[in-house]
DNA sequence: AAGTGGTCTAGACCACCGA
DNA sequence: CGGTGGTCTAGACCACTTC
């Protein structure tokens, strides 16, 4: 067996993602029946269950009942996919750019995020303004703990992917977000930056970001001009 | 025992939600242990467990290892699921109401709802105000083609779930809905009816819903206050 | 009819919390 | 320490899909 401190279920639920990972099994293909895993793995088919049912409420798989359960089709509903700005901005057809407001490192993050980095170390606070086609659209306030990333404050971040740093080279997987996303009308500042009159309401984002091991590496706030963005979802019962 | 075709953990669950919406339950309570509970109601102790972890995934309890079960507090985030308007007022601790403004059957819709509805026939327009608390939170506007729905349109619509009429007595099984949302400021008429200031700006959320055919069976307008209203949602990359 | 997931039982032992 | 939730078993029968 394998580790005896990890449960049964999430040694499972492992394995058949990195199945998934590794292409053994693809979109749409259907998984071995609950029964056969059971022995396969010899655990109780109760057990089985437990691990799919967590992986289907991660729509990861698909239960059909009388039929088999399978891989889903697109593992994340289109734009709920967890999206860098840029990527975002290349998906509605918009050039992204960038321009760093400040970039400093801080001991006290600011009152209204620093409920969810209680951090003991520094903080690295990215302030960028974002483009698209060259004229403004969001102002982005990042807080990185950067006693996780050595060095990174050296970096530029004009035009670096702040996602692809981490994930390239601090082998940073991303794997979840928690966002609040609130209407609001512009302060001052904000309505400059963003070249809106003061009458025009912003989307304000508030996103914790989680790594492979689940613990916080991130808290993003971003301010997005109401008149040129809005979002688009699906969602599933 | 009860209906013998509904399964005993879903009995559970609506009781929980029951003792939640009459106000027996508090967030913040706690619930009675899960092997007390399956005394109580004459059921096995996995089961209780099956209703609890579902009602969990709602964000509606909270379990705490070596504690107890708890009531979810209000601001406690809600998942990515479909929710009906009162399954999601539940879901945040208030108490969901509605006033029907407008009731009509009508040939042609609204410009602006128009290009989702290339409909044939006549349709029914469904105008309500949702209250949260007893407090205006929202208008929702509905679309449904009549034709699909015999005798729908002689329904009260005060106090009843259109999702539970649709789902119990027309055989709709939503399964997909599309979502664009905006933020802009309120019309006049919105505002006095959402008993805001001019000021506050609003969510604006066009929805299309599809039933299990993958047809188009709803469309759906709602103004939601910017000032009560928030949306807490989880991503994964 | 055979095979799948859905529900359910009556136990067991472990891990964590609080007094 | 006692009480809580967390994990797990080895069955059983039901409901649905597929052929």
């Amino acid at each position: 067996m394998n580790n005896k401190k990890t449960p049964l279920y999430k040694q499972l639920k492992k394995e058949i993602i990195q199945k998934i990972e590794r292409g053994e099994l693809k979109p749409g293909d259907v998984l071995p029946p609950e029964r056969e895993l059971a022995e396969l793995f010899e655990m109780s088919r109760m057990t089985v269950r437990q691990a799919i049912s967590e992986l289907v409420n991660e729509y990861i798989l698909i239960r059909r009942h009388g039929s088999g359960t399978y891989v889903a089709e697109s593992k994340i509903p289109q734009g709920r996919r967890l999206k860098s700005f840029s990527e975002d901005m290349r998906a509605r057809g918009l050039l992204p750019g960038s321009k760093v407001l400040e970039k400093t490192i801080i001991v006290e993050p600011p009152a209204n995020m620093i409920a969810d980095l209680k951090s003991e170390g520094k903080i690295l606070m990215l302030k960028r303004l974002r483009l698209a086609d060259l004229y403004p659209l969001a102002i982005e306030t990042i807080m990185l703990p950067i006693e996780k990333f050595n060095n990174l404050e050296s970096r530029n971040f004009e035009n670096e992917s702040l996602y692809r740093i981490l994930e390239e080279e601090y082998s940073i997987k991303i794997t979840k977000a928690q966002q609040k996303i609130e209407v609001r009308m512009p302060t001052p500042q904000e309505s400059e930056l963003l070249e809106i009159n003061y009458s025009v309401p912003v989307f304000h984002f508030k996103q914790i970001t989680f790594d492979q091991n689940n613990e916080i590496f991130e808290v993003a706030h971003s301010v997005y001009r109401g008149d040129r963005y809005e979002i688009n979802t699906e969602i599933y019962s």
